[in-house]
DNA sequence: AGCAATAATTGAAACGTTTGTATTTTAGGG
DNA sequence: CCCTAAAATACAAACGTTTCAATTATTGCT
């Protein structure tokens, strides 16, 4: 038995398949008794409309392409970025309406790059999510020329306004740093996202703020810029160690390198609390069962997400870019006191 | 300018549609020359074949449908598995072909079976990966009567012979429980998954004839079944705390729970290596930075993901199932002696 | 009752492919 | 050089949908 169609249903209800056609999206120009007729007729045969023909006549594709830059492959190291959540975000909003997601894992920018090229030149897609954003990001402004809908994760420097979701980084950072300065820390060293990205230079901004606002000398080598992985982690602190300036605390973008941070005390036997301390950011609730567990600032990843689909469906159905912001304030959590003690 | 289609070919060849579509595929009814004309001209403007047209004219979707059971929406608990390498492995093998992935992420089982029932009724893929599978499998068995291509993460105990990758979870499990029984460990905790999945039953499988072949009675009580996440391991650490028998070491399911595991440890003050030790399966290169690292039996996700993709396709293109089966043997990873030591 | 205006519906074309059948071209053999 | 068979190409329909233009039905008004 082959699946139903508008003909299917255009000959039950002996009407023709344009009126069908129209009863079912609700037009105006078809009488109220007929569209509840349809409307029945479509529920008893369980017709679902189909896509290909819908995207064939309209050139929309009713689809969302993610273009997410995913660890390297072949990279063993964990990152720590719970792609999962974020997916479930974007299709959580996405549930209930006619678009579906389609990821585009990409290792690198200039894959990303070419990837938006032909999701746009190819109309592969009706709207855009990416992440990893620049400064400049030479993306952003590929797609606002091509006036093609998008949404970011995470933010740039472009002047013309453009739909974004991302956590303030930069304040976070310098009250992550302030309090560490408030509770006796000098020596408090910064890992970094890779220097590229916006939110690397973001959280060296308010790094460096916090300190210059207290008064103290930024150490260029207490800023470490690198892949956020546990490896990274640990390389920073051994870096380090022989550093005239011992450093007291680490603030860490996330969890993984937060975890690689702890694995080079423990191999060092810096003792945690009385040597030193760790701080992270980006908490996706793995740092509760480290050990120790450790003070972070916690971002709920799955819902900023959702905002994400949400911003691309409304920005896809023509609302302007500039109503489509949202800049989300990660919350502490507390887990040590982080003084040091004797 | 509107994008290139087999039309302005035709046109610029002077040929009919009919005889571009053949040429492009390749078809022996037409000429060489012709063949090679045509193909210039399509790379000269770019011609890219339109999926949607495709689609509609033969039925075929040309994209895999990835029906993954992803953590629970809005629990935060980790749960360690990196579906990031997952797609990266299954959109590894898609690369250079016609398909494409299409992830569906649910939540349990029974939306898993919906999702399923979705595609295959309304021809949404051509053919379908899931995990998260039980002994008796009922999407199996309705994927197998409909006859429709599939391929399994993990396995089930149907008769019917269908493609599947899995780890060698029982003959892992029953590894490495004598590996720890040889080392003098006789109250050994084997922590897994949800007790209705397959590899959950595999590895208790495994546990248990490791502990019979070496004369040991089973505990029922150290066999735990539950979510894979760390809160899970410390609750079952500390379940276990005060039973008679004190447990001397843990052999976790993943890196999620074994990170519970030493969580309780340090909560509970029990010392690592002279009270109880802890190993993993599913490692995914984080518990080598753990505090401290621990032995574990390594699987490379990406590699047996990408496997899926090869396996899915070459279903759909008909290539009988029972020479799609992949069985591969996690490798151990020694990072302590695991002994107890006074 | 007749007419115009509006409401409701129909018909047909179009989106880009593939593919069965018909037609033309070419090559081969006598 | 003609006839036939095979090779190469052309024609047209179909997939399921939307939408413009055209047609028919209904209503309100004089």
């Amino acid at each position: 038995m082959a699946r139903a169609t508008i003909k299917t249903i255009a000959q039950k209800a002996e009407l023709s398949v344009g009126t069908v056609s129209r009863a079912l999206k609700d037009c105006s120009s078809v009488k109220d008794k007929t569209k509840q007729r349809v409307r029945q007729i479509a529920e008893e045969i369980g017709y679902v409309r189909n896509l290909d023909g819908l995207r064939l006549r309209t050139g929309r594709t009713y689809s969302v392409a993610v273009v997410m830059t995913t660890p390297t492959t072949g990279s063993h190291e964990w990152e720590g970025v719970e792609y999962t959540n974020i997916l479930n975000g974007i299709m959580g909003a996405l549930r209930g309406t006619m678009y579906r997601a389609a990821i585009y894992p990409v290792d690198d920018f200039a894959s990303s790059f070419q990837e938006i090229r032909n999701i746009v030149e190819q109309r592969l897609a009706d709207g855009i999510i990416i992440s990893g954003t620049r400064p400049d990001d030479a993306r952003i402004s590929y797609m606002l020329e091509k006036d093609f809908p998008f949404v970011t994760y995470g933010m740039s420097e472009h002047f013309t306004p453009y739909s974004y979701v991302d956590a303030n980084s930069q304040e976070m950072s310098q009250k992550a740093t302030t309090r560490l300065i408030q509770l006796g820390h000098a020596n408090i060293v910064s890992i970094n996202p890779p220097d590229e990205l916006m939110y690397s230079k973001q959280r060296q901004r308010g790094y460096i703020r916090a300190l210059q606002d207290a008064g103290i000398d930024v150490q260029t080598e207490f800023i470490a810029t690198g892949p956020l992985t546990p490896e990274f982690g640990k390389a920073t602190v051994k870096a380090l160690y022989n550093h005239d300036k011992k450093p007291t605390a680490y603030i860490c973008a996330n969890e993984a390198s937060a975890l690689g941070v702890l694995s080079a005390f423990y191999e060092l036997g810096i003792k945690f609390g009385k040597d030193a301390i760790v701080n992270a950011t980006d908490d996706i609730n793995v740092s509760a069962y480290f050990t120790p567990p450790i003070t972070t600032y916690f971002l709920p990843i799955e819902e900023t997400s959702k905002a994400l689909g949400e911003f691309i469906i409304r920005r896809i159905e023509g609302e302007p870019a500039q109503d489509l912001q949202r800049m989300v304030m990660p919350q502490l959590i507390e887990r040590q006191d982080d003084r040091l003690k004797p």
